[in-house]
DNA sequence: ATGAAAGCGCTAACAT
DNA sequence: ATGTTAGCGCTTTCAT
């Protein structure tokens, strides 16, 4: 590698001291008046030298890093893609560099990547939690790293958290199935015990409870392409197959598709299919799945400002 | 922020000197002939403490940063997104983190993005080239930058690069086309003279050339759903409209999409869709597309060993 | 088998 | 309006 100039060079180069330099390529110039021809100089000589930090030496002076640290389950999912490219957007507006990592819906993985990313010294934490498990995360919290959980999330909890309203999209979805003319339902849920799941099994029961409807089914436990493919395939062996199932994710709507397929069953001719989180891809398949799209931008929003 | 654990606390408290701790919690322990209980007293320490390792110090010391950079158009496709993924994986097995930019597909982001990843002392970079630009990768490379672009490259230049055979893949797609029995075929293409497309284009037009095609047509100019749609939109106006429309990625495929169901035009009644670029949504939809899926895992192998 | 000390590039407190 | 200097946490050379 070859040599990269830093404030040293440059001080010598353009004759100032460090401290100027310094000053000067921080945009404290005028704070502490340095002159303008100063000014011009060093950044002249800078420029000319491709002068470019070095973000270690700074971090490890100021003690922030200017990172934060992203965990999704998988970036293979659309919906945390999408979501980490909001993110890495609205950081960098900040100034902020982000960290993705993706914990593959493993919670060791999880783990380990925190104890990676920790090392990086980041500002923040923005994290899908993947499991059931949250002591490492109260943990690092408590050890004074700031941390915003998304989508996922257990009420309990002193973490903070950004989420779409689970309750009122469920029930939404629930009473347009109802209003098509549905009235055998089943719908497929995540894992069982977090919030969201529990807010959005509420919404459906409670659609269901408001309407009349009886023939309904919960079944499920997890956020995964399996379950609902599983699921549905199960539901599909039933007597009385269902006439709408209601996919409490994309990742569990896209096992749903792949079992309907093997089963032949057509949507939405033979059943009716709706789904939350949106997909940027399912809008232009033909039939179009219906979603319950989460405001993904302005969780995102949220979750950066900590 | 609360005090964070470093090797000078567990020199103090365990009694060795700070060489001894960093050499104990680097594996060099042997190799300097500390004792197994120093050893094991050091371990014992750091671990009570929580100790992290202070990244950027280690960096900062060492010169180089385990770490490389990984910019991709966007994150929004999943193409790039299932690369980001695979490839932040295959780093992390090298005890290597990935940095991820999303250039939006603008040269100026771009170009911000590497400048800004450049601060934090980047060993390599994995770039997915927006434009028809490179100088600055040039640059960076002559500066001692390991480099490798995948997917989009330019072959006259002295960059290293890894892709799949767009030659053979746009040939079997054509030739997949033919033997279905079309005869009207048009393909949109992506950025005219990166080398991809120009293979791409090579292997459309020999297939037709060696199946005695002659109505056939090349058109569109970015590998963007706008061009995409835009293209589709004009090959529908045309008197003989083709029967068959070839994608070169799967941005253009989803802009076809769109214009197809804007016209009503129903796949693969009316017309047949293929595109390069595999996705993993597109399996499951009703009715399938066709694609010619790119070894992505390979590619992302390959190029992380730089 | 273990330690002392220099220095990576930068910022900020303290001069002048 | 500009400069001197200490020190962030770590690795490594040179001692012992």
């Amino acid at each position: 590698m070859q040599h990269k100039t830093n404030i040293v060079d440059i001080a010598k180069i353009s004759g100032f001291s460090i401290t100027t330099v310094s000053r000067v390529l921080n945009g404290k110039a005028d704070r502490y008046r340095i002159s303008k021809k100063t000014q011009e100089k060093i950044k002249a000589v800078a420029n000319e030298m491709d002068y470019v930090p070095n973000a270690f030496a700074r971090n490890l002076r100021t003690g922030y890093s200017k990172t934060i640290a992203l965990i999704v389950p998988s970036l293979k999912n659309p919906f945390f893609a999408e979501m980490a490219s909001f993110i890495n957007l609205e950081a960098r507006k900040y100034d902020y560099i982000t960290l993705i990592g993706d914990s593959d819906d493993d919670a060791n993985i999880e783990k380990e990547e925190i104890i990676q990313l920790t090392s990086r010294n980041i500002d923040g934490m923005i994290i899908v939690p993947c499991g059931s498990e949250w002591d490492h995360l109260l943990k690092k919290q408590s050890e004074g790293l700031p941390i915003v959980c998304v989508d996922r999330y257990f009420e309990e909890l002193d973490l903070s958290f950004v989420s779409s309203n689970n309750y009122d999209g469920a029930y939404e979805a629930s009473r347009y199935l109802i209003e098509q003319g549905h009235r055998k339902i089943a719908c497929i849920q995540g894992v069982r015990y977090s919030t969201p799941n529990i807010q959005r099994v509420k919404g459906f029961e409670d659609a269901m409870a408001d309407f009349g409807i009886t023939s309904y089914a919960v079944t499920g436990d997890s956020f995964s392409e399996q379950n609902g493919y599983l699921e549905t395939k199960l539901l599909l062996q039933q007597a009385k197959r269902p006439t709408a199932i209601f996919a409490f994710s994309n990742t569990i709507a896209m096992g749903c598709l792949k079992a309907l397929k093997e089963e032949k069953v057509k949507i939405p001719e033979n059943i009716s299919l709706i789904t939350f989180d949106d997909n940027p891809y399912l809008n232009y398949i033909e039939p179009p799945l219906t979603c319950i799209s989460q405001p993904v931008e302005d969780i995102c929003k949220i979750a950066v400002k900590n």
